[in-house]
DNA sequence: TTCCATGCAAAGGGTTTGCACTCTC
DNA sequence: GAGAGTGCAAACCCTTTGCATGGAA
């Protein structure tokens, strides 16, 4: 999962069926240097960091390929943005509404018991839990 | 709960601490005749059968101060819009990505088991639990 | 009269799309 | 040279905002 050089991540695109470029080994290098958890625009202004000259369409283009192919996760938590999750693991999420911080929940912290009859003709895909948590040290006196 | 009535709306209204209108009675009674999982067009759509003359901005206003009142609550289900959930009782959901369908699911169907360990200065606003399926009927072959 | 609610239209921000250019095989 | 990948800019859609009108106390 530590996918650090180029060379691994080369192959971890080969992998998923991938194409290699240069700019999906600059995004690759963004999201699997380590778990994380980040908006598009901020692996746009991750990448661009090394490569000034990418454009945001190809973040995009390259988040769906991604998403597609299994290897990043779409996190809907925010209305305001998505969040793109670089760990496959099942797992949960804690959300401070507050702050933005958004952080990994193992099965020691939460886990969900009991499975609900689906209706036919309809498959699981997965099951998300957003735990909520306010900063109280950030008033937000509206 | 079942509030139908205009009375039964406008005391409800004011039980929350929100003076009364025309406008918020006529979004009151479409969200608050039943269980109802809306997005804000929606809400408009309806409110307009009745009342065609409703505004947008008044619609989104209002979507705001019922749920800053806890009459109403936001779901963060899909990027695309915001549902907005007339049932506050404690429940989770269940989402048809292919058909945007989405319904309650109690107590019985589902259970989260354990509270995380919450940093300092953080206070537990939510738990949100979303299973997301996905209906075998209308692949989406892309 | 003062304050809040409303309506209209324009702006805002994240995301998508159209199209031309580039690169690879 | 065919096809995919990329970059730029404009378009898109949901939501928010500014401002003027209107109604209630």
């Amino acid at each position: 999962m530590e996918t650090n050089g180029y060379q691994d991540i080369a192959d971890k695109l080969r992998d998923a069926g991938i194409p290699v470029t240069f700019q999906r080994l600059e995004i690759g290098r963004v999201l699997f240097s380590g778990p994380v958890h980040l908006s598009a625009d901020q692996v746009l202004a991750r990448v661009r960091e090394k490569t000034p000259e990418m454009s945001r369409a190809t973040i995009y283009n390259t988040l769906k390929v991604f998403r597609d192919r299994n290897l990043i996760r779409e996190l809907i938590i925010d209305p305001e943005r998505i969040f793109y999750d670089s760990s496959m693991h099942p797992h949960y999420h804690m959300y401070d509404v507050t702050t933005g911080e958004l952080c990994d929940l193992g099965p020691d912290d939460l886990r969900v018991v009991g499975k609900p009859v689906l209706p036919e003709g309809v498959a699981l895909e997965e099951i998300d839990v957003i735990v909520r948590v306010r900063s109280r040290a950030v008033e937000v006196t509206a």
